[in-house]
DNA sequence: TAAGTATATTATAATAACTACTATGTACTA
DNA sequence: TAGTACATAGTAGTTATTATAATATACTTA
């Protein structure tokens, strides 16, 4: 057996932060952390189906919620429709492509420094998340031919 | 009559981004100028009672689209609830308190530099926007009385 | 200045994304 | 191996928003 990745050990990881293992919780945070990418309630609700075709909707919405709660994973709320969830793994932030609204992380090499403004409003920051609107290469590229 | 505040030409500004003018426009870009605050869809709705009674909401919404589109205002999607709505001044940035959820602007004095990245992946930026989430100053005062 | 037309508004219906509720089921406790 | 606190499923309800279609109006141009 090869242990070059290894794989994380999702029970642990609910009971580490009180929450109680069920295998809709397992099955739902396993997903998560295994795509890399972002998801709606509703495709992980598509997906489960196969392994978990009685999974309800509403159970979904409360597995995000208590996830996200215990910061296991974390809600983007940006441009229109859903809210995507993601494995809430090194802080990184998002931009959207207003185009073909598909959203792509990105990571900071230089934080930006909000030390200064919360203490000047005494705002005690618990995270923070930069959003970015713009064009992606590809759409970029799709203008270019057409003109 | 003193000019020391200009007031804003709305049908001006309407005509300036190519909108017509009419009654309900000018109502609602006015209100979104005047009150420095964040509104939503529902607030100027139920605002406009007053001066207009007729006003639907679907007019609301489609102004508001209109205007975010022109980018005269900006749409702010944070926490849960209704988007929020605010003149698109000075570029700036909020913070959302976690416990009395009230939304807070804050500019800032140094940007963080998303050049690079946005050439790294070809990303052609037209905006971005900084979403704090935090404690802020009345709500932390009330944790300590508590205590 | 008065049609004409493209666009805006209204009112209502429909939709999407979620939340509330309650009966049933199950993970953990002792 | 109960007992119980918590989780799930299924459904109904809610909220915010969008679509539709008939009527009205802002702006154009003759």
């Amino acid at each position: 057996m090869d242990h070059d990745i290894k794989e994380p050990d999702i029970p642990e990881i609910l009971k580490s932060v009180g929450l109680r293992v069920t295998p809709q919780r397992d099955a739902i945070l396993r997903h998560i952390i295994d795509r890399k990418g972002h998801m709606s309630a509703d495709q992980i609700y598509r997906f489960m189906q196969g392994s978990l075709p009685n999974l309800s909707v509403s159970t979904v919405y409360n597995t995000l919620k208590s996830l996200s709660d215990a910061g296991l994973i974390r809600e983007i709320k940006f441009g229109d429709g859903a809210s995507l969830f993601d494995a809430n793994r090194e802080p990184h932030h998002h931009m959207v492509c207003t185009v073909c609204k598909e959203l792509f992380d990105f990571y900071l090499l230089a934080t930006p420094d909000l030390t200064q403004i919360a203490q000047q409003v005494h705002f005690h920051i618990e995270e923070y998340h930069i959003q970015v609107k713009g064009i992606c290469d590809a759409c970029q590229r799709r203008m270019i031919d057409v003109k």
